[in-house]
DNA sequence: GTTGAGCGTT
């Protein structure tokens, strides 16, 4: 969210990460150590597949501290964590696009200086990398990441009367009576602008149009 | 519409 909220390095980089691991336990797990701001754990972008760590955001910075000296080298479902403080800044999808772009592997490049491989490749191909494959199976969210806070706060929108109703009906009888009677002079909101005023088209267009001045005679 | 594509290997 914030990307200027960085006092120094609240978060904790997880790796070896267990596979299925979701924030949820990684919040409960570090949350013992203080309140847990954020979890996240960074996917794959085609195969929307946890890459194996995760991002701990803690509050407090020594919660952090305490959290990875406390949980670092320890065992989570059988894997060590290793944990340290984040360095980088997540990076926005642009930032991993070009990454993604830069770090393309060689081996599939046809020294051509391919402008859309990829997408002629996927054309081309279908699907057939597991890829795409997972990318298709689940388009929809990824159902790992989690944010601790910001969650969906559409508890209800109920109460949608907007501004002070009062006398609403008795406002809407005078409408109502108005309109039948005489329309309000300014009522019409959308009324040709004065500029409009201009000559009527008739005119115009004989004033435009000398030829049918010489064909007018001949109309009748 | 606040950006969820943030460090994986010395």
């Amino acid at each position: 969210m914030s990307r200027y909220s960085r006092p120094p390095n609240t978060s904790l980089y997880v790796r070896n990460v267990p596979d299925g691991t979701r924030p949820d336990e990684m919040r409960s797990l570090f949350g013992k150590y203080g309140p847990i701001v954020d979890v996240y754990i960074p996917l794959d972008h085609f195969t929307r597949l946890p890459r194996g760590f995760a991002y701990v955001q803690f509050e407090d910075v020594r919660d952090a501290e305490d959290a990875m000296y406390g949980l670092d080298r320890s065992r989570f479902y059988g894997r060590e964590l290793e944990i340290q403080f984040a360095e980088g800044d997540r990076k926005t999808p642009s930032q991993m696009r070009a990454k993604e772009r830069r770090d393309s592997p060689p081996s599939r490049r046809h020294g051509h200086g391919g402008r859309y491989d990829d997408r002629d490749r996927r054309d081309r191909r279908r699907s057939r990398s597991p890829y795409e494959r997972e990318r298709r199976r689940s388009r929809s969210r990824s159902p790992y990441y989690s944010s601790s806070s910001r969650r969906s706060r559409s508890r209800s929108n109920e109460r949608r009367r907007s501004g002070g109703g009062s006398g609403t009906s008795r406002r809407r009888k005078s409408y109502s009576r108005s309109r039948s009677r005489s329309r309000s002079p300014r009522a019409r909101g959308r009324e040709p602008s004065p500029r409009s005023r201009s000559p009527s088209p008739q005119y115009r267009s004989r004033s435009h149009t000398p030829r049918s001045r010489s064909r007018s005679p001949e109309a009748h």
